[in-house]
DNA sequence: GCGACAG
DNA sequence: ATCTTGTCGC
């Protein structure tokens, strides 16, 4: 069910071993139902005295009208450390907590990859498995793999590797900007992950469910920059 | 031993 | 991710 928390704790090598786990779990294939509505999620980060916070965005954006219909946001101290391969135990307690607040969506679009990851389990991953819903990976740089330079036109595209075996498009998402790493997380293949992925770009690099996500969650930090200075 | 290394 | 001003290119 959506809303459903995520209250996991361990170290980081126990982290890899439930990685290997979710990893025999993934699903790819084809989306075959219709979808409207996808949630778009990002996170930032902020010092406070000793601790470190979180503030975990979500937006719920509606494909056929092109409008975001819902948004919701949290902050709360962060427990685990960034661990490249591990960002998933770091943003889900915050990202889970915060669909509490959001309308179950058809499909997850995460910031970050899905099994485009040392073991084929990337927070898309853990976000589709979890929720057992569609989930798309959308992250802005490599974390593993190899590609060959996509053209530099919009819409061109390679495909990302990891030992000879696909497991994402390297996609130029306008003319002339880096380009984006699209990888399905859980429940959708790669072929329809960048379907998904092109119907939700407008006139920027980032799809608009994950630029959006980041817009709130920007926002929300400078909020809380502005309480800090008045005390 | 030397690079690579999501956010 | 975050720290940060001006500046190069379309």
């Amino acid at each position: 069910m959506w809303g459903k928390e995520w209250h996991w704790t361990g170290s980081p090598s126990e982290a890899i071993k439930l990685q290997k786990e979710i990893a025999k779990s993934v699903e790819l294939k084809p989306l075959e139902k219709d979808f409207r509505y996808i949630a778009g999620f990002d996170c930032s980060f902020i010092k406070r005295d000793n601790e470190e916070l979180i503030i975990a965005g979500g937006i719920i954006w509606d494909v056929k009208e092109k409008q975001a219909v819902a948004s919701a946001s949290v902050v709360e101290p962060v427990k685990f450390p960034y661990v490249p391969g591990l960002l998933a135990f770091r943003e889900m307690p915050a990202l889970t907590k915060l669909t509490r607040e959001l309308p179950r969506p058809d499909i997850i679009m995460a910031d970050g990859h899905g099994i485009a990851h040392p073991r084929r389990a990337g927070i898309a991953t853990h976000l589709g498995i979890w929720f057992q819903i569609p989930s798309i990976g959308v992250a802005k740089t490599k974390l593993i793999g190899h590609y060959q330079e996509p053209a530099q036109t919009k819409g061109s595209y390679t495909i990302l590797f990891i030992n000879d075996r696909p497991v994402g498009i390297v996609l130029r998402s306008r003319d002339k900007v880096k380009p984006i790493f699209i990888s399905p997380g859980h429940l959708i293949d790669i072929d329809s992950a960048l379907l998904v992925v092109m119907k939700c770009l407008g006139k920027y690099r980032l799809p608009e469910p994950t630029r959006l996500a980041h817009h709130l969650v920007s926002h929300k930090r400078k909020e809380l920059k502005q309480v800090q200075r008045g005390k």
